[in-house]
DNA sequence: ATGATCTCCGATCAATATGGTCGTACTAAA
DNA sequence: TTTAGTACGACCATATTGATCGGAGATCAT
């Protein structure tokens, strides 16, 4: 459950690699293009392609057209975060399908709904947490996260 | 993104619909029938009887055949987390689909991946989560949970 | 200039997961 | 024994996702 697709796993590993390449290298203008990538982590080339060109258009990387051409971080590694990476992919974060009603498409349970709020303040959590870790986070040391909640332990506020 | 499924919902729904009647209200012993909930939800009927039948199964909720019949929480509903739930209708929190490796069954790129270790960690961050919240806290008062994180302080939404 | 190499982009197909339905068997209260 | 309810398993329809294909533009080397 709670599952990221496959499309975002890849999107991860491309940056991850990018990032990486431009980072602790002595290459640090390096380009780096889809065959590469694809073929280091055996991902299906077109596949990973389209996934970059998302990444592009969301202004994560920057492309370079033509032969020797390639991707680039578009800006620091420290200022990527997870969740940006993740909802260029897949869309806006919702861990319910009417966390963000547009128009008047209300779900039919909307007006008895006891679990809304709840799991907005989830939701919220949960963006909190993918939007606190960086590319940079990935890259080198091992991040900590800590999670506090007052119920489930003593009630605190 | 990281959507929960209906069925799930239905259970969240369900469940706070149970652990209502049954706290708040004199009517301390009464049991809620499937159909009760369809309506006051509308939720497919025999969509939600699966629902329940596999959280009995799990021993969050007790079953109660013939006439009169009904559901019945299992405990309190402070001892029931939002996890538990979850993973009783979709299966163990998985953010990545080789989070839990069984047998010889690894995927391609686990030899190579640069993303396995950062991803757990976040999967671990999320499931603390969901398991520091329960089905009590969802009833009352607005549990109150926040996170920190030392690394990309600078990095709001 | 011209060809080779690469990214870009849209359309399309296949596999899988999910949401939803149906029919029947079983249980316990009235 | 009748009846209202759950239990259970098989089943289909649809949505989402993973993956593929083909061509159009762009850039560099020659
Ligand atoms: S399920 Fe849509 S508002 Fe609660
Ligand atoms: S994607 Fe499977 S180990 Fe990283």
């Amino acid at each position: 459950m709670l599952k990221i697709s496959k499309k975002a796993d890849y999107a991860l590993m491309a940056l991850q690699h990018i990032a990486s390449v431009q980072f602790g290298d002595i290459t640090p203008g390096r380009v780096v293009n889809t065959k590469e990538i694809a073929e280091e982590y055996h991902i299906p080339l077109e596949l990973l392609a389209k996934v970059l060109q998302v990444l592009s258009k969301n202004g994560l990387i920057e492309s370079h057209n033509g032969p020797k051409g390639g991707y680039l971080l578009a800006r620091s590694a420290r200022q990527i975060t997870i969740a940006q990476i993740l909802e260029s992919i897949e869309g806006p974060l919702a861990i319910t399908d009417c966390s963000h009603e547009k128009d008047g498409d209300y779900c039919m349970q909307r007006e008895h709904c006891n679990i809304r709020t709840p799991l907005l303040k989830i939701q919220d959590s949960i963006y909190q947490l993918l939007n606190n870790m960086t590319l940079g986070d990935m890259l080198g040391g091992t991040p900590l996260i800590t999670i506090q909640s007052p119920s489930a332990q003593g009630v605190e506020r």
